[in-house]
RNA sequence: UGGGCUAUCGCCAAGCGGUAAGGCACAGGACUUUGACUCCUGCAUUCGUUGGUUCGAAUCCAACUAGCCCAGCCA
């Protein structure tokens, strides 16, 4: 019998599937809508992809919208390298890309046509008494003493707002719906502010902002956006998204639907601590690999692919979680290993001779990028008498299980000879300096030599052709803590968050490295060369992930 | 007696009244020119708790409990 694997469909999916049968809509449109703001992390590409994937799915259109209502924070700065992510990340917006601000007009219009119908007012109330006459979580508000002017008159107060007669905090136009709702959305939010602001799109031609509220709905309604995907925290803000497209009557409206933001662990999320982790200098900028916005994955060497598989693998849902970092750890392991050069590199490099390889002497090595993938060719690797090893692959005295060299014990140079280690120098203070070997020429890789089997493979670098290179290897900026933060609001940094390694020796091939090209470095892990620092004459290597190791010496 | 939402293995997560999918992690074993990969094997008699309905409940009902969100003229 073959198994037939039913793919099972997330809620949100099971929602569009029940409104298409139902015919509430006969499209779908996702659209992802960011503030900008700051900078896009992992949690949005969670966002953005199953915008774009419901979209494809469905055969639908997927939006890019900038939600930039608010002039106080954005910058044209945050929308590029928004742009720029979600490109990298291969959601198409095609022709799509929209601004909340080129709808102003229309948001305007809908004002008007909500103070016509009696169902907003402008009030001249603080927001200190705002505040007070809202009520609290327990009591309910009451209504304010500007709640009943005249439809003339307020439509004359929100044009004097538009043509700026009004100071900031002035007034305000307010929707009118229920002082005494349990809903504290619902007490008459404020949904148009005044603000003597220059907008980073629209300049001065507004002084007047509509808040999110007001502004969301209509924006998907305009756009004829049938799923409005959007996080948890907004659940209770869904009965007034529903009142603003009843009341402004658009046919065909918007559906809201919520889901739980991706969190991991180990690492931070929230906008304002990496900011802070940024402006304090802790970390050098956005995109420092520490961090996890999508332009740091992407310095890291994390590839689009990965970050798909990991959204997709972490699934969606409405329960608030914390996926393992392991799991986006395997998710780059995964999309790597068969489509990477697996390369020899020592990171700490240890001399090792062989005694009896002439002197002089030397060869080309032809060897296979990926073992695993002929796809990717092959390379030439010069041998010679003196190679770098790792210093962890010799051991003078070595716990039960090693399998590496160590006196006595012979083991294989991967895609070379099987040597055997005769022993080893040290310098005064004891650490080994210089390993010696000796070689059987009979056992050269791909000669089909079976004599004999050794239990190691090594990797190493020919000593006169290896290039120098830095790597770093780079842990989460925050400590196992979660991410969470101290009493005293500071947060955990991680002490071994970067290690850097200086001088360590690589294959020759590697001197072509490009920026954002990765690597396995056998036995190492998974590097990729840092876009920023990386020169021809200075490598930089930034570890993307290690590789399981099921062997740990022993303390 | 404020409202909304959520609770299934260490971490995600299917399940939608018929007797607990899958992935990550972990642990054994096989294989091995990477202690990687791959391949086997193991890993919830139990679904926050307690009751109830039913021949039968993770799924329905009730009451608890725990966690998250809401009192911006932020999004």
């Amino acid at each position: 019998m073959e198994e037939t694997t039913v793919e099972s469909k997330n809620f949100i999916e099971q929602m569009i599937d029940k409104d298409l049968e139902e015919g509430h809509y006969t499209h779908v449109q996702t659209r992802f809508p960011p503030e900008p703001n700051g900078y896009l992390h992992i949690g949005h590409a969670k966002s953005i992809l199953l915008n774009y994937g419901l979209a494809q799915k469905y055969n639908g259109k997927f939006n890019m919208r900038f939600d930039d209502t608010n002039p106080t924070k954005e910058k044209e700065e945050f929308v590029e390298s928004i742009k720029a992510d979600i490109e990298w990340l291969g959601a198409d917006w095609e022709d799509r890309l929209f601004f909340a601000s080129d709808y102003f007009p229309q948001m305007y219009e809908a004002a008007v046509k909500l103070i016509k119908k009696g169902k907003a007012y402008v009030c001249d109330l603080s927001a200190d008494e705002i505040r007070e006459y809202r009520g609290t979580l327990t009591e309910p508000g009451k209504n304010s003493p500007y709640r009943d002017r005249s439809v003339e008159e307020n439509l004359e107060l929100f044009e004097n707002m538009k043509n700026g007669v009004y100071a900031d905090g002035e007034k305000v136009l307010r929707a009118k719906i229920d002082m005494a709702s349990p809903n504290i959305n619902m007490r008459d939010p404020v949904i148009y502010r005044v603000a003597h602001m220059s907008h980073h799109r629209t300049g001065d031609t507004w002084c007047i902002y509509p808040m999110y509220d007001f502004a969301h709905p209509i924006e998907d309604a305009i756009e004829h956006i049938t799923h409005s995907i959007c996080t948890l925290e907004f659940e209770d803000h869904r009965p007034l998204y529903d009142w603003v497209v009843r009341e402004l009557e658009y046919p065909e409206p918007p559906r809201q639907i919520e889901f739980a933001k991706l969190y991991l662990t180990n690492v931070v999320t929230g906008k304002r601590y990496i900011k802070k982790l940024v402006e304090d200098g802790i970390v050098d900028g956005w995109d420092d690999p520490r961090l996890v916005s999508i332009s740091a994955l992407r310095r890291r060497g994390f590839t689009p692919e990965s970050i798909k598989m990991f959204v997709d693998l972490c699934g969606v849902s409405k329960s608030n979680s914390s996926v393992d970092y392991a799991m986006l750890e395997y998710c780059i392991r995964e999309d790597l290993k068969m489509k990477r050069p697996r390369m020899m590199a020592a990171l700490d490099p240890i001399k090792l001779v062989i005694d009896n390889y002439p002197e002089g002497q030397s060869e080309m090595l032809t060897v296979d990028n990926n073992l695993e993938n002929p796809e990717l060719g092959t390379r030439q690797v010069p041998f010679e008498r003196e190679l770098y090893i790792d210093r962890e692959d010799f051991m003078i005295e070595p716990p039960k299980k090693y399998f590496r060299l160590y006196p006595g014990n012979e083991v294989r140079l991967m895609h070379a000879y099987f040597v055997t280690c005769t022993g080893y120098e040290t310098d005064a203070d004891g650490n080994v300096t210089v390993v010696h070997c000796t070689y059987d020429p009979e056992t050269k890789s791909g000669s089909g030599f079976t004599g004999r089997k050794v239990k190691g493979t090594i990797h190493w670098v020919p000593a006169s052709h290896a290039i120098r290179a830095e790597v770093r290897l780079f842990e989460n900026i925050v400590d196992e803590e979660k991410g969470k933060l101290n009493e005293d609001g500071s947060l955990n940094l991680n002490p071994n968050s970067l290690t850097v390694l200086k001088n360590c020796c690589l294959e020759p091939a590697l001197a072509d490295a490009k920026a954002f090209d990765s690597f396995q470095f056998v036995r190492q892990g998974f590097f990729c060369v840092d876009y920023k620092d990386s020169t021809p004459e200075h490598l930089v290597f930034n570890r993307i992930v290690s590789l399981k190791s099921s062997f740990k010496l022993p303390k």
